[in-house]
DNA sequence: CTAGCTTCCTGATAGC
DNA sequence: TGCTATCAGGAAGCTA
């Protein structure tokens, strides 16, 4: 199945959403799930976002936030399959609606997702960031500090796979097992490289793949609210431009060898083994 | 510290 | 056709 949102699918999820919310006052907070709300106690979330003004969205990794007046953030992670949707309370309603965000324009702020797994913080200014791993995340792909040294610097003296450190999000923020398969095909590494095996010249495929790889991305997946709404904030992710995830037993589109399928630390990993040479 | 495993959760799909 | 089993995975939490 295709469809989790990584770095550049939360970046469209943020730039369709913003100015939709931006300007708008949150009249009424619907937790119709508790679950989806870490932080803090669903009541104070609830009475604390209710009446806050959104000055604007951002991202950190996969981390969506919204800011809100006087300084506080309301923070989102949409995990696997958790979903926005801005739209007209005549909008038809969906299973798997969690929480809904009544906004001063008449239109809802939507929450959905069937797994359950994405979660709501709210963070008063001042107070420290209550999600873990926050602080220790790593540099953005695009961050210029995502040199050829730094990868180098924290896993060249590592066993782990290669594909595994990717995930790290303390390595780099917002790389899931889509775009981790997508770099290391473009990088031509074989997903099951320990990070000590790699060469000079590999680090640095790297360091260049990976802002050049996301920044495609994010630019290829551009859409117009109108689209997003349309496809009910499902149809706005960039599958037509996967060259290897989700295509096991195709064709590799640079060498024509069959690409394989095997499980890495946990995760399906997909990879040409003529273009990215296994590990002896 | 790392490695490896489990948990959460439902929809899509494969197999019979 | 309809049932059941398996798989998908981000991140936390646990054990050794």
């Amino acid at each position: 199945m295709i469809g989790m949102p990584e770095l550049p699918e939360v970046e469209t999820v943020r730039s369709v959403i913003e100015p939709q919310v931006r300007g708008r006052i949150v009249e009424e907070v619907k937790v119709l799930n508790e679950r989806v709300v870490a932080y803090p106690d669903p009541e104070t979330f609830r009475t604390r976002l209710t009446g806050r003004a959104i000055a604007g969205m951002d991202r950190r990794g996969k981390l969506l936030s919204f800011l809100l007046d006087g300084g506080d953030r309301l923070f989102l992670h949409l995990r696997m399959t958790g979903r926005l949707l801005a739209a007209p309370p005549s909008w038809p309603g969906e299973k798997h609606t969690h929480l809904i965000l009544r906004l001063s324009d008449g239109n809802e702020l939507r929450y959905i997702d069937p797994r359950r797994f994405g979660r709501f913080w709210y963070i008063a200014r001042g107070e420290p960031t209550a999600i873990t791993g926050f602080d220790a995340l790593g540099p953005e792909p695009t961050d210029e500090r995502l040199t050829a040294e730094y990868l180098k610097d924290r896993l060249a003296q590592c066993r782990r796979p290669i594909k595994e450190m990717l995930h790290d999000q303390t390595v780099i923020a917002g790389i899931g097992n889509i775009y981790s398969d997508e770099i290391l095909f473009e990088a031509r590494i074989c997903p099951l490289r320990p990070c000590e095996t790699l060469t000079e010249a590999e680090w640095r495929a790297l360091a260049q793949t990976i802002p050049r790889l996301i920044r495609f991305e994010i630019e290829a997946s551009r859409i117009t609210p109108e689209e997003y709404l349309a496809g009910q904030g499902r149809e706005y992710r960039n599958t037509p431009y996967l060259k290897v995830y989700g295509h096991a037993g195709e064709k590799c589109p640079r060498c024509g060898a069959a690409l394989v399928r095997a499980t890495v630390c946990g995760r399906t990993a997909t990879w040409c083994p003529a273009c990215q040479k296994a590990p002896d």
